[in-house]
DNA sequence: ACCTATTTATAACA
DNA sequence: TTGTTATAAATAGGT
């Protein structure tokens, strides 16, 4: 309809496509409302141009035919394969994956360079941030299972310690059992600044409960040399 | 376009309405895929006849349309809007909402997408990769310190019975140097299963050479609780 | 944006 | 519904 007949094939003059897109766009648009009133339809249309432009238009709201539209699809579905609801899990695989591939630039100077070297660079950046970001956090975990290893370690030998310090205890008693039992009289605690019954007591069950992580692998030849902290965070 | 002028509005015979509906129906089909396809654009469009009856038609696929369809509505409000990137928290969830969200039926769409509305979610799933890692982080971060913390609470703890020991140890060598002058001859050591010159010695100095953190504010009130391990990290 | 020759859609009818 | 056809509408190409 018009000075002469076309193929319908994409038009390859921009000018031409944008000219044809806007006339055509109200065509349609008025089409729409007409059928719409008419034939007491319920009509939505959409249109995203070349550009990325969005234009629409709703016979009630667009929500309302959106929200329709999915219903009446769900039914189609009910109805042409009743036995479905399988499954529901794969879409945030998808996703995510999607989320995972994207990446920027930042403030460089830019200037001078070309579509393609500007790709290349970017994908550059990318693996060197993926490369420094895996580096960095398996240097945190690694951080996190060593301090984890030490602190069994320690909680070992204060294990250790609190056994010998009731072994002695026990043999100090004995000592001076068998020394009063001898009939010696002579200040023993003169020299030492804790009194026999010091607080060791209450202290005794106290790291017991700490509730350290087991040791991974219990080397015994890496028991010989004592742990030292490496990597040290400040908040 | 017919023999004769029409007015737009409801018809009233339903039989006419009917017919109408159907050849118009065509028509506006007709025209918007020659939309489509002549100015290639991204089309849907969606009618629902009187009766209720799904009619749809949709250039790239009707999921593709809608989905499109939200995030530039999104666009428009944000531009209109563009007050609404106050807290960080409230992005994240709105970007993990939308994503979520977004595919009823499929996964992430991408055909037909402009290079701004590419653009816009690129810098969203930016934004979210960001705000996710930086969490990540100081969960990490938060769980190295802490392990300091209490690695350094538990060495304290194992000074001080390193200290308890070397005390009771000389108390001992004090007893026996009593016990010895006053004559007695007995076997002392006769119920410890430890001999009096136990490996105290060389281990005695080890836990001193652990490079663990000073503790950052180390309150006496909280040393009488013992310390407990939370986030457990595992290779 | 406007013009208009021509094509296209469709109203009325069968 | 489907087909025919006279006529209204849409629009291609040009200004």
């Amino acid at each position: 309809m018009g000075r002469g007949k076309i193929v319908i094939r994409r038009i390859d003059n921009s000018t031409s496509r944008q000219v044809t897109f806007s006339k055509r766009r109200n065509g349609i648009f008025k089409k729409a409302k007409e059928l719409g009133i008419l034939c007491d339809a319920e009509v939505g249309l959409i249109i995203f141009s070349s550009t990325g432009r969005l234009y629409e238009y709703a016979s009630t709201s667009m929500k309302s035919v959106i929200d329709r539209y999915g219903r009446a699809k769900e039914e189609q579905q009910l109805v042409a394969n009743p036995n479905s609801e399988l499954k529901g899990g794969s879409k945030l695989e998808t996703t995510t994956a999607q989320l995972a591939r994207k990446s920027p630039l930042m403030g460089l100077d830019l200037s001078g360079l070309g579509v393609k070297e500007l790709q290349t660079l970017e994908n550059q950046l990318k693996m060197s941030i993926h490369c420094i970001r895996t580096k960095k956090d398996q240097l945190m975990i690694d951080e996190i299972h060593e301090l984890n290893r030490k602190g069994s370690l320690i909680h070992q030998e204060n294990m250790e310690l609190y056994r010998k310090v009731n072994l002695i205890r026990q043999e100090n008693a004995e000592l001076y059992k068998k020394f009063y039992e001898t009939g010696a009289e002579t200040e023993v605690n003169r020299d030492s600044t804790t009194p026999y019954n010091f607080a060791v007591v209450e202290d005794a069950n106290a790291p017991v409960r700490l509730e350290l992580n087991p040791p991974h692998q219990q080397n015994d030849t890496e028991q010989t040399a004592p742990p030292k902290l490496g990597l040290q965070l400040h908040p």
